[in-house]
DNA sequence: TGACACTATATCGCGACATGATATAGATTC
DNA sequence: GAATCTATATCATGTCGCGATATAGTGTCA
């Protein structure tokens, strides 16, 4: 494989693995990101606009997600700017979620028998 | 209940959590932590000793850990200085865990039917 | 019709945070 | 006696998140 290795971009940032987590629905706008962060966590997690935009960007100048050419419909918000995953989006995201089963699962254990 | 909202601490960062994680095992030294992590994580994550002294300073500081007093055993190294989780630490921890296993689990759901 | 809320993107500026480098120092290994 | 390991600690830097703010069209409701 001469894919880019995704281990290096390991541990994601929270807002990072947020947005990539919300993108592996389908392609999304960025108020869509947002609303699907907060209604997904049930409004435990709130991304403003500054910390959307802005990690948006550093997500797709490291080439874990790309803007999507959209043809406008009608009726739809032209202001309005897709994204979605790369591949490499998808691995990176893909590899966070199976680290932090990992790590979950070790801590359910401990927690289980004992403290809490 | 009178205890501290734990949601407030939500989400964690990924040197927060890890050094969390590694305390559910019970009363760990700084150094035992950082291996800990290093081990749990199969060597893809590192805590240095300056994210490690200083989390977990600001962990200490936030009441999600404190140091404990340990009697010194004639074997035992006296540097070693041992922490522990509070009763909110325990429980901040478990919620960030019960938080990114939806995330996981709804990311699962999506990544299998689709892309990677 | 004027005030308010919603959709949608964008940026400034501050503070919090992680982290590489460096320091100290005794113990052990080779 | 050089290197590596154990163990803690801090400085300096840069990244990152995020509240606040701005712009602007659309919808709601009194």
């Amino acid at each position: 494989m001469a894919t880019t290795d995704h281990r290096k971009f390991l541990p994601l940032t929270a807002a990072k693995f947020h947005i990539l987590v919300a993108l592996t629905a389908g392609e999304l706008h960025g108020y869509a990101i947002m609303q699907s962060v907060e209604s997904s966590s049930k409004g435990l997690v709130k991304i403003g606009p500054a910390t959307l935009y802005g990690t948006l960007k550093r997500l797709v100048d490291a080439g874990l997600a790309e803007e999507v050419a959209r043809p406008l419909t009608a009726s739809e918000d032209p202001r309005r700017r897709y994204y979605r995953l790369t591949g490499l989006g998808g691995r990176v995201c893909a590899a966070e979620a199976d680290r932090l089963a990992t790590l979950i699962k070790f801590a359910g254990a401990n927690l289980e028998r004992g403290l809490v």
